[in-house]
DNA sequence: AATGAATGAGTATTCATTCAT
DNA sequence: AATGAATGAATACTCATTCAT
């Protein structure tokens, strides 16, 4: 059997087992017996059980930034191409529940070389995110209420104050995203259009509201957006 | 020094010692170490590790949910509980890194006993949300066209679609909340309150369309709600 | 059992493992067996092989170096001295193979840690000798021809030349000193008087020569010593 | 690449590998990859480590002793074959460090097999150094007062005290050996020549003396050679 | 209320060695 | 003449847990 081949094989297995398991519960011997090979030979092409997670989360996270950018149509309007990264996120994450869980839940844990990997994955869907959200404030085809108000100006008038809103609204949008994918996967029959559905609902009007400008307050009770 | 009192003292040791590492990673002889005891008098106390970690989890459960609701005013307006509610979660994570990091990393990645536990304060928190919401529904502040609606008829009629649609929303506002917390805590400056209100502008029209039957659907564009 | 007895038994079994192993074929299994005990305990007291192999070194140093000047009395003359600790040298790796094979074979093998601290030992040796040595150049009691010569003034002279010459000089005394205990611990029926007494016959004349300024030479033949 | 080119590139890798990390520590990879080979083919035409560790042994012992008898000349005075002698050992153990640890660090301390072999070029080297302190005992160009004693009588008289003194005294005298070997590449702009002589003052007269019957005693001063 | 002494059962990692080609 | 693929057996080290006091 070619080293390419048992590799995949390796990592699938280890990709299986640290979702399932955990980093430190998994053992190396179970993901040996699964490929069906004896542990030296996974020492041999894959070095250490830290550089064999190390080497799972590579591989899953590029796959999922892969996934979503795949289908996304770079000319679409803003909510279409959210709206088809969210689903094909949902059917990446569906297909792959333990590559998920990997990313999601086990790689945050352990401290600095794998935390990194998937800070970089996440930044790079955060940044897509906003990029979507800014570019929505610039285009006709934005959310209803966006076209006729002068959003641009008011964005460069405070950017600052703005940068660090849609830094926290893209960081509620992928956390929010991320939830539901665990909550999709663990509950029977969500598809990955209705998880979707559910985030744009969620969401998009906030998203919208947020590039008008309109702002929930505490002291008064929210202006409304629709006078 | 009594028993309650150093029962305390290892429970604290123990949520540091689990936040930090994870359940596995973690070794009963650190946790001994922190308290300044010998481990026999852990395992007096605490039986086990997994009784420890267990009772870590309903420990800082029962604290979280109580941060939450201590300062809600049950006759208050929905919006304003919702964010009263997020404020005090934002400040309690904060203020608790440990503790949340155990019921949102740690507990949900080990077998039976402990998820269980975290999905039991989940759904409290996700009752709460879903009564808030229903409240919303039935009264004048609430988001704007929602009141001229009949959101409630709407709701019994499907309540099938309806309970997987909070459901989600839940997992969503939920997951939107931990990433924030996550956010806020890194980066410098941010206060609970501003998360809580990117969070509330984020999702609160979301939810009040949500319950008043709008839809984002792919093939149109989204219906606007407020012509 | 106390903590100390144990201790004490356990560097007993390892230093006799590392003796006749050597530091890679000793097992820390086999050195728990030998005292009787599981091998947590074994880390539990002196937590890792390396750490024990140290210690061993470090024990076995400061037990040989205290064997070879307890005997010795410091007003005596310089080859009385020299003849007391080579007794009680040879006595003692006699008493101590396995401590001296650690110390002469095994030490000095394995890089830094460990090789350092029997060069610290061997340094005091030399340098006890050298002090030796330097005393017999200006007694009385030295070497016959030594004493209507003017060896001390020599000596100033030519410091530089003078130094090196005792330095290499004494490693060669301490070369054949450790080589000679290695024998003798080999072949049987030799008393460390024996062995003491080669070493003397070997070596005494040679240090007087040298010391009154007596060189071999290559060109010409040895100039004899006594006109 | 012809085999018998290939076994030297072989063996030269495996000295230095044992010479610098001894027997257990080596490891057959390093050894194939030092080389740039495949493992099997060490295995093909080395059998196995222990036959490579012997047949480095072999060559290492069988090059030290050809160095230090190549420059002798059988003719000459005693303390000059002798002379030439040390300072082959001393260049040839300079030029060759890696060897010269495998024969005298790492050979001794493993079982049987290996040691035998260092054993026989060491006695190889004892039985030329006797035979040239017999010699020395019958020229006249021997140290000084040994020509008029009837040394060989004595020796032949008591043989069996005499084989051990020889032997002892072998010891010794490549103890010192080594142990200058080893100071003199350390040490910097130490030469063969220095080492060499630094040795021959050391032992040369003893040598005479020993064989002339003259001993250090305990009790008495040693009486002196030479009135 | 508290501990010093002790261990059974695992876990990652390494290495000499072979087989089919 | 040479190698890619593969492994059995060992080894250092850890950890939750108990017992006698």
């Amino acid at each position: 059997m070619p080293r390419a081949e048992r590799e995949r094989q390796m990592m699938d297995a280890a990709v299986r087992t640290f979702g399932q398991r955990g980093y430190r519960a998994a053992s190396m011997d179970e993901i040996a017996e699964l490929v069906g090979v004896s542990k030296p030979l996974v020492y041999l092409y894959l070095n250490s059980k830290e550089e064999l997670f190390a080497a799972c989360i590579r591989r899953e996270s590029e796959a999922l930034v892969a996934a979503v950018t795949a289908g996304v149509e770079p000319g679409a309007p803003a909510d279409r191409q959210l709206w088809t990264g969210l689903v094909a996120f949902f059917a990446h994450t569906a297909e792959n529940p333990h590559g998920w869980a990997v990313l999601h839940r086990q790689a945050r844990m352990h401290g600095e070389p794998f935390a990194a990997e998937v800070t970089k994955m996440r930044e790079a869907l955060v940044a897509y995110v906003t990029g979507l959200i800014g570019a929505t404030a610039r285009e006709a085809h934005g959310p209803p209420d966006l076209a006729d108000r002068d959003v641009v100006n008011r964005d460069l008038a405070d950017r600052d104050v703005a940068d660090r809103d849609v830094a926290g609204l893209a960081q509620a949008l992928v956390g929010a995203a991320e939830s539901l994918a665990a909550w999709a996967n663990e509950t029977p029959d969500v598809s990955p259009k209705e998880a979707a559905a559910t985030l744009m609902n969620f969401a998009w009007t906030g998203l919208g509201n947020l590039m008008a400008g309109e702002r929930w307050t505490e002291q008064e009770k929210r202006e409304t957006a629709h006078r």
